[in-house]
DNA sequence: CAAAAGATGTATTTTAAATATATATAATAT
DNA sequence: ATATTATATATATTTAAAATACATCTTTTG
């Protein structure tokens, strides 16, 4: 069980923005910042901004920043709006009903019970909640420290 | 978000097993059933034997059963035992550590407790809770419900 | 206008999962 | 004994989704 990578991407460039003091990035300098694929965080960040989470600029000095407080943004909210679905076992899927038991089956309310249970701990959690204190900080932002300091 | 076919495969032989009269079964019997691969099962029967959730045996009359009373096989058991890894995101997977700020992220923490409460509530029903009463299943188990009627 | 940045559509590659094939081994009925 | 029915096991192939790459367009500002 797992997330897509672009979950996971879109966690990292929220994450990064929350605790950016200025707030702007460029798609580039995550890329770099994380070293992953430049092409796929282009995707990443033009889906974040389509939902809403962040706010774009093109041209000389753009790039993006987070569309509201990282107080206002949890977890939850942004996992559901960037996985492609929640169809825990293929009876999920009203396209793709396959099983024969599929009608009497207890099991689907059970799974999707427990996927619920998940995604309530992510909505409990914001943004803000996810950055540790600026001093644990300092050693993997060590730039900015020195700026906010 | 979603299991394996073959985590999806395995509940299905369960609940198959579960509340078949005799309570033994074969592959093919259930393969045709379900309208599913028989060779994928194939990988599935060996995988829940080797695991100890059923007893095969082989040759004339063989087949499988389940190993232990309904009550006594926690879907969340078979989830964990059948799902090929837990790791939601890519700093889950310590071979695979390459995310920058791992060393300071709470997401992972955070993403961690989600994935605890959705096994959590699997733990808490067993095949019996996942079994519905004999009249729903007639409609779906006709021969069955006339043997035991 | 030129440079820097994102927008967008399409194509390719990669990977994990699913499926298929082949052969071996075991059990039992006759 | 041997034929039949069943699972055991390893390997190969196929498929589909996700990830990645590429190319071109649009916007902004110095």
């Amino acid at each position: 069980m797992q997330l897509t990578l672009h979950t996971d991407y879109s966690l990292r460039v929220l994450v990064y923005l929350a605790q950016k003091p200025e707030g702007l990035a460029t798609i580039s300098e995550i890329a770099d910042f994380y070293q992953i694929s430049r092409n796929h965080l282009v995707k990443v960040v033009h889906h974040l901004a389509s939902d809403g989470f962040i706010i774009t600029t093109r041209g000389k000095h753009g790039g993006m920043r987070l569309a509201r407080e990282p107080e206002a943004i949890s977890v939850g909210e942004v996992v559901r709006k960037m996985e492609p679905n929640f169809d825990i076992v293929e009876c999920f899927n009203p396209e793709n009903q396959l099983c024969t038991v599929t009608p009497v089956c207890a099991l689907k309310n059970v799974l999707q019970r427990a996927s619920e249970e998940f995604l309530a701990v992510l909505d409990a959690y914001t943004l803000a909640d996810a950055i540790i204190q600026n001093a644990q900080l300092e050693a993997v932002f060590p730039l900015w420290a020195l700026k906010s300091g």
